[in-house]
RNA sequence: GCGUGAGUGGCGGAAUUGGCAGACGCGCUGGACUUAGAAUCCAGUGGACCUUAUAAGCCCGUGUGGGUUCAAGUCCCACCUCGCGCACCA
């Protein structure tokens, strides 16, 4: 038994006091960033999700390390937004009091105490005037370049949070915070115009090494569509409906359009005698919560607006819908619709006695029918294929135009808050909206006991004279500040281009050492962030490489999204009680042991289950390397050298691979072979040892120390020596006899089959079985024979 | 519904990518130590059959059903179940 806890002790101090993780970012000569998500300091500190995606992060900077890598991990926190901010009004405390608390907590008695290799000198809080001065920077930049725009729109927002949302922040109609049903308002906000880079976005996923499960939430959510624009004009006017759809081949099923409850020109629709029953129609849409109106079993409901159209290719007049299954802001918020070839217009048909006609050739009985096909009934593309004519579409006609669509909107950043940093524009009444100079920046947060959103749709702040009051920076005359906060993802969309000069207030980062460091070499964390953080991340960076700040269009070469933790097979959750909390295990076990048992439970990629019985299991295991380390030093056995040779390869190929499950059991394994040596060398013990730091440091930092060692272990180098004990000249084959597996026989080394079948026939097991005739001898060299009778 | 990932002992999970399935660990069983327990250590542990028993042997086994191959957990086709993402996106 060994004192994991005056041992733990002992190196937290050491790392504390000797910073021997503190790397010189300009003279590193094999620089690798390590970067991973860094959290909200709120609630009751570090829990055990964050541990998780922090050690599994940790693991591989400290294996980049060993293998002599400049390895740059640093941290910081996440500390502005709105997860602070409602902690802060529920335990009612000012937010400015409570975060600098809570970020004292999750560094000194958290993240200072596990064993990472963080960087502390280069810290970053988002919620610092020096950080979020260029937070501002990077509003103005993108303002410049015309990518932040202030317009009117429809926007999500959450009655309880009181505050706008993005479409990302709302899941199915809920705030993903809070849980309440989500509104519709009519507000004016700030715009990133994120939709400019939707293909690039898109195209660029093919060229970055991210779990595919990562890429593909991001492909569904940018969700590009190809297909085309018609316009069908109105009878008897020179206006039209502008239609969008991915099948323009069913153009001859078209049988009527219809057009959303909220479609812009439909009082131009409307024919004066419906009007009543429009008024009618549309309340009830408008009674209706998010939720049941898009649901997708709901029964669909329209009315006829008494205006006909002019199909296009026919010729014919069609009929114009309004129908609630109709989506206002996605693509024209119209739409074509043909019963025969669509499930919804198939429904909307027979519920309103609309007529049918199909154009794909198929069955009666497989309508509606949504398959490509070949086209019938369609004049002179009767017979054509489907595809053939989606692919020629724009030279169908004048008022056909090939087109794409992407569900991606725009970026809603306005949040009717407080603990933000301001969006730094001014309103002058003689020059309009006005950015703020960035010489004046940061425009400060003010210091108010009146934060507390009171879900006018204005932000706290707009009750702030003082605030408020100010002079327009091209004229000098009085004007007013914008009064609404950003969006707490735009901190966190480049905080990680901060960390390579976080005291520098000249520049919000430095061109060279973002050159020498960026882009990030390995970026681990939750799938949580998949679509948020990580999409608005590289927008950012896309936007800021294009205005020539950055040589790069993606931040993160490499994005590793590992799985959830459960505990004893039940997801963790406050209600059941079932939370774990990593505190109480630096006690009782150490945080050797929690760090290691983390990354054994399972695979980090899907993630694990978490139970105390594992945790013991794990402090046995470091229990017996402290024996093996305490076993007498003097010459042990070649078979335990040819163990060590097998381990390190093992262990490099499953760390390298996220294996971690696989890197902690081969150790094992080496402990169960090594533990039965009567003495055993000090290099072997080390070798063993610098492995270990990259799960367990506290242990393995006191192995080496005790063996010699000077420094921190993973400055010892990765092991290396024992390729000689791998070249022995016999093996073990394994042999089957019609495919199934019969023995192993020990046979020289680059034996061949001829050569095999005469020691098989020496053998007692194989020599009566070979007494038939050999068909065939499959022979992979060294590595398994397969003799067909 | 669409997309995507995954189904392996009683359980968590390995299997270096087509080559010894079940590594490693939990649990369980037996043993050692102990007055006793806890802790620790040692051994065994997928299922059936054969055998008095052991050793040995033999058959079956990676969600289901087919296929490719000398060889399939791994590749191909169809289906079932679960997780995740998107979802009235035209």
């Amino acid at each position: 038994m060994y004192d994991f806890k005056s041992i733990q002790e002992k190196w937290q101090e050491y790392y504390n006091r000797e910073k021997p993780f503190e790397v010189d970012l300009k003279n590193a000569k094999k620089p690798f960033l390590n970067l991973m998500m860094f959290p909200y300091p709120s609630a009751a500190g570090l829990h055990i999700g964050n541990m998780y995606s922090f050690m599994g992060s940790d693991i591989y900077g400290r294996y980049m390390k060993l293998k002599g890598y400049d390895v740059y991990e640093p941290i910081g926190f996440d500390a502005f937004g709105i997860h602070s901010e409602n902690y802060a009004l529920k335990v009612g405390e000012h937010p400015a009091v409570l975060t600098p608390k809570s970020i004292e907590y999750f560094r000194e008695k958290q993240l200072k105490k596990i064993g990472a290799i963080y960087d502390w000198k280069s810290e970053v809080n988002t919620s610092s005037p020096e950080y979020y001065k260029w937070t501002q920077w990077v509003f103005l930049q993108l303002y410049k370049a015309g990518l932040a725009e202030k317009r009117v729109s429809n926007v999500n927002w959450c009655p309880s949070c009181k505050t706008v949302l993005a479409d990302e922040q709302v899941i199915e109609n809920k705030c993903e915070r809070c849980s309440s049903e989500v509104e519709k308002r009519e507000m004016s906000q700030w715009f990133f115009k994120i939709t400019k880079y939707s293909e690039k976005l898109l195209d660029n996923l093919d060229k970055i090494d991210w779990t595919e499960n990562t890429k593909n939430i991001q492909r569904s959510w940018i969700g590009k569509s190809k297909g085309a624009s018609i316009k069908f004009r109105l009878d008897g006017s020179q206006k039209y409906i502008e239609v969008f759809t991915t099948r323009p081949d069913t153009i001859y099923g078209v049988t009527y359009i219809v057009v959303a409850p909220e479609y812009k020109n439909l009082e131009q629709l409307i024919k004066p005698e419906i009007k009543k029953e429009f008024e009618l129609f549309e309340e009830s849409v408008r009674k209706m919560d998010m939720a049941t109106r898009t649901s997708i079993k709901r029964e669909k409901n329209g009315i006829f607006t008494g205006s006909y159209a002019v199909h296009p290719l026919t010729g014919k007049k069609i009929p114009v819908w309004i129908g609630d299954y109709v989506i206002a802001d996605y693509g024209t918020g119209a739409v074509m619709a043909v019963p025969a070839h669509d499930e919804r217009d198939w429904v909307f048909a027979k519920k309103y006695d609309l007529p049918i006609k199909k154009v794909i050739e198929c069955e009666d009985s497989q309508l509606p029918y949504t398959e490509y096909g070949v086209m019938i009934s369609s004049d002179k593309y009767t017979q054509t294929k489907s595809l053939d004519f989606i692919e020629n579409v724009g030279s169908v006609h004048p008022d056909f135009e090939a087109q794409t669509n992407f569900h991606l909107h725009d970026w809603c950043i306005s949040r009717q808050r407080y603990w933000g940093p301001p969006i730094p524009v001014i309103y002058c009444d003689h020059c309009g909206t006005v950015p703020v100079r960035e010489e004046d920046l940061p425009v400060m947060l003010p210091q108010t006991k009146d934060y507390i959103p009171d879900g006018s749709g204005k932000s706290p702040l707009a009750k702030n004279e003082e605030f408020i009051n100010t002079v327009c920076p091209k004229c000098g005359r009085p004007a007013r500040r914008e009064t609404d906060v950003s969006d707490n993802f735009l901190d966190s969309a480049w905080y990680f281009l901060r960390y390579c000069s976080p005291n520098d207030d000249k520049k919000a980062f430095d061109t060279e050492l973002v050159k020498k460091w960026y882009p990030v070499g390995m970026y681990i964390g939750g799938n949580e962030h998949a679509n948020l953080h990580l999409m608005y991340s590289r927008f950012i960076t896309m936007a800021l490489h294009d205005l020539g700040y950055l040589p790069f269009e993606e931040p993160f070469s490499s994005f590793r999204g590992h799985g959830l933790i459960l505990k004893d097979g039940a997801k963790m959750s406050k209600s059941k009680g079932n939370m774990i909390n990593p505190n109480d295990y630096f006690e009782t076990h150490g945080v050797d042991c929690l760090r290691t048992y983390l990354m054994f439970m399972g695979n980090f990629l899907e993630g694990g289950d978490f139970r105390d019985s594992g945790m013991d299991a794990i402090q046995r295991f470091l229990n017996r390397v402290w024996d093996i380390a305490s076993l007498p030093e003097g010459k042990c056995s070649d078979s335990v050298k040819t163990k060590m040779a097998q381990t390190i390869n093992r262990f490099s190929y499953s760390i390298e691979n996220m294996k971690y499950n696989a890197a902690v059991a081969c150790l094992m394994e080496f402990s169960n072979e090594a533990v039965k040596e009567s003495c055993m060398e000090r290099s072997v013990v080390v070798d063993l040892a610098k492995m270990l730091a990259i799960f367990a440091p506290f242990i393995a930092e006191e192995i080496h120390l005790m063996k010699g060692g000077k420094g921190t272990v993973l400055n010892a180098g990765f092991p290396s020596g024992y390729e000689k004990y791998l070249e022995s000249a016999s093996i073990d084959l394994p042999v089957q006899i019609n495919g199934k597996m019969r023995g192993i026989i020990s046979v020289p080394k680059g034996l061949d089959s001829d050569a095999l079948l005469c020691l098989l026939k020496e053998n007692e097991r194989f020599r009566s079985i070979l007494e038939k005739p050999v068909k065939k001898v499959i022979l992979v060299k060294d590595k398994i024979a397969n003799i067909i009778m």
